[in-house]
Parts: structure tokens; sequence; C-alpha cells
DNA sequence: TTGCAAAGAGAACGTACGTTCACTAGAGTG
DNA sequence: CACTCTAGTGAACGTACGTTCTCTTTGCAA
């Protein structure tokens, strides 16, 4: 294991700290976490992935994660069998989730998915839509819709010239808006965890 | 503005702070974040915040926010129609997603599905899956297999006292190895992105 | 009006904190 | 081999940390 390596292994236990408890360790935690004996080891440790990109400090002075530090692996095509693969792959291309699906931060918000009436279209109960807020939206786009004071999911549709929603499932009703139809926003993404 | 009302000004600072800085101020800060003169009021906020389920401690004695924390970024009400919903509502929280799905981030990894033998399972060509890395899984699972130096994705199934793997659709045969299956690791979640 | 509960003030205490220094061991290079 | 660079050791220091205690103020209920 080379000093590259090192570091990338020093790293991921950081980040399996930090989805534990939501914080940076302190120098002491680091210490047993990472196995030194002293706190300077990790202060440089940290000056590394500093200038790696990792780490940075807040305006307070104290260390926080950047951007960077929540990237993860993408493994973009199949790996023969039996070949070692290592979660953080040195190299290969990393991936953040969240600039992936979160285009304009400010506007978009989640929603869970309630009901299974856009189970073909694989949106099920519990699933969470990335929702971008906007007010209007294309043929064929999936919409957030206010329909009665709650939120609906369905596909926006048109039907001789007025737009109406359509759910993915034979069991519901294709719903026609007698008024104006209020769009909340529009669906851009989904999230589903399993377990 | 009662003390409930206060208090949930006070977690909304608090919060502000977690998303500029990914990690909870200290006594001290929260002294001149929230305008108290002592920290004992500090204490004693964060112990009602303790009861309310917004905070916890962690392990290792440290104040460490809940899922209940992070919930505002998720709007589950239905909204009265033509309410605007600020862009605070949605906060600049970009990682929330990460922190939901991705519990031991050096050993997790994103593999884009290929093929529509899981749609019944609402797993798409193109999604994302997100997967642990590990070598056995419970049945019922959804796994990355290895078969014939290809990731597959099936969900685990037994039969007969073996191992097979299931896939989601009708249209695609059950898998059943000759030899030991190898599993390359569990799928924990799945992104998808729209357009 | 009195009584009580709770929010916050203020001070004191022991400790864990992050920083810095000089030093050691090992790997790589000439 | 000697030279150098670097990861890690170990100790020391000042300070900011979280906890706990008593006291004051405020609001509500009896």
């Amino acid at each position: 294991m080379n000093e590259f390596e090192k570091d990338f292994d020093y790293l991921g236990r950081i980040q399996d700290y930090y989805a534990d408890n939501r914080c940076l360790p302190s120098y002491a935690r680091l210490m047993q976490l990472l196995g030194f004996a002293s706190k300077s080891a990790v202060s440089k440790l940290l000056t590394r992935l500093q200038l790696q990109g990792f780490v940075t400090r807040s305006n307070d002075g104290d260390w926080v994660p950047t951007d960077r530090f929540f990237e993860r692996t993408l493994s973009s095509q199949p790996v023969p069998a039996g070949m070692p693969i290592a979660a953080r792959d040195v190299g290969s291309d990393t991936f953040a989730i969240d600039q992936y699906l979160i285009e304009q931060p400010s506007n978009t918000l989640l929603i869970p998915v309630k009901g299974d009436s856009m189970i073909d279209a694989g949106i099920h109960a519990g699933d969470l839509a990335v929702i971008e807020r906007r007010n209007s939206a294309n043929n064929g786009d999936i919409v957030i819709a206010i329909v009665d004071n709650e939120f609906t999911l369905k596909t926006l549709g048109r039907e001789q010239g007025r737009y109406v929603l359509l759910p993915a499932n034979p069991a519901y009703p294709v719903i026609r808006p007698k008024a104006e139809l209020e769009i909340f926003g529009v669906m851009v993404g989904l999230v589903r965890k399993y377990r």
C-alpha cells in the first residue's frame, strides 16, 4: 500500500465516522480511529487531505469536509469475476449523488411518495421524489400538481388541448381538472432506500 | 412567540449553522448564535431539543443531529394552493440524500443498471444502484452477483436449500448457479434522474 | 397575592482540545 | 554508502470545551 492508497484508506475511515456521527472526529478520536499514537500525525494527515481537497477550514477555524469529501466511486463496467474491487478505487470516477440529482438546490425539495398510482413508472410508495419547483411543465413530464389542496404525483398529458394528469397504474382514473391545472413542480429525480 | 416557537427558531439557526459547517456548533458558538449569555441556557436548550428528538448523544458522548433534524428538507404536508414555498424551507442542505442513502461511504459504490430484468421491482435501465460491498446477503435482498464475469442485479432467493437469483420480470429465467454463488454486494438504495 | 416551574445568567472546575516543537524510523535517490 | 524527504512519535502548552452549581427573572395557575 503506497502513500496515496494509505491516505485513501484513512479518508475512508473518516468518511465512515462522519456517516455515523455527522461530524468530523476530534484529533484524539482520529488517533484511535486510524491507529496513530500521536496527534501530530493526525495534524499532518489533515493537512495532506486538505491539499487533496477533501477537507478544509471553516470560518471558525474548524476542519470541515468539502464537496469532494462526499463523492463516491461510480463503477462503470462489468468486472471479471474474482477480481477484487476496492469500493474506493484510486483513479476511478467519483460521483456526488446530490450534485447529480439537484441542479438548483434552492429551488428543489424532496417529497415522499404515497400510494401506488405511479407504480408502472417505477415509482413506489415510500420513494422520495426530487422535485424542482416550477409553475409550468411540458407534456410527458412527471409533475407534482395540486388537486384538492393535496400534492398529486402524475404524468402530465394532453387531451383535446387541455392538460390532464395521467396515473401510471390502470387501477386509477385520469384526472381531468375542471379549472386551470396548478403545477407545483416537476419531478427531476427519484431516491429509494432499501431496508 | 411561545416557548415552542422559540425553540423552533433556535433549531432553525442551528440547522443553518450545520448547513454551513457540516457540524453542530460548540456551546460557546451556540451562545453567540442564539444570543445567550450563558452556557447553561445552551445546555438546557439542547436537553429540550433532545426530548423533542432533534438531537441526541453519540456513542462518544457528543451531541449529534438525528434524522428528524434534517426533516425540514422533506415536505410531506399538503400545501394550500397558491401558498409560496420559500427556498428557505428547502435549505441549502445538499448532502441530505447522501446521508440518507449511504451508511458506509468507504464501502459503498454506484453501479448503473442495465436491462429490464428488475423492472417489476421498479428498477429501470439507467438507474443508479447504490451498492454496499459485501460477500454475503440475506434471502430476499436485492444483490449484485457475479455471473459469467458480469455484474447481475437480482433478488436473492432460496430454492431447495440453494441460493438462486430471481429476476423481477417474467420474461427472464431464474438463475440457478451450478457453483457457489458469488455475491459482490447488496443493493441498499436507488437513484434515478429524469431528463 | 402567593407559589411554582422553567428560561436564562453567571461563575467555577476539571479535562479534552488543537497546535507546535524536536525527534525517530524508514523508504527512495544520488 | 550518505543524503534527504516524509510519516509518525512523544511531550508540552495554553485555551476552549462541556458540565454543574446557585441565583435571578418571568409567566402562569391556584
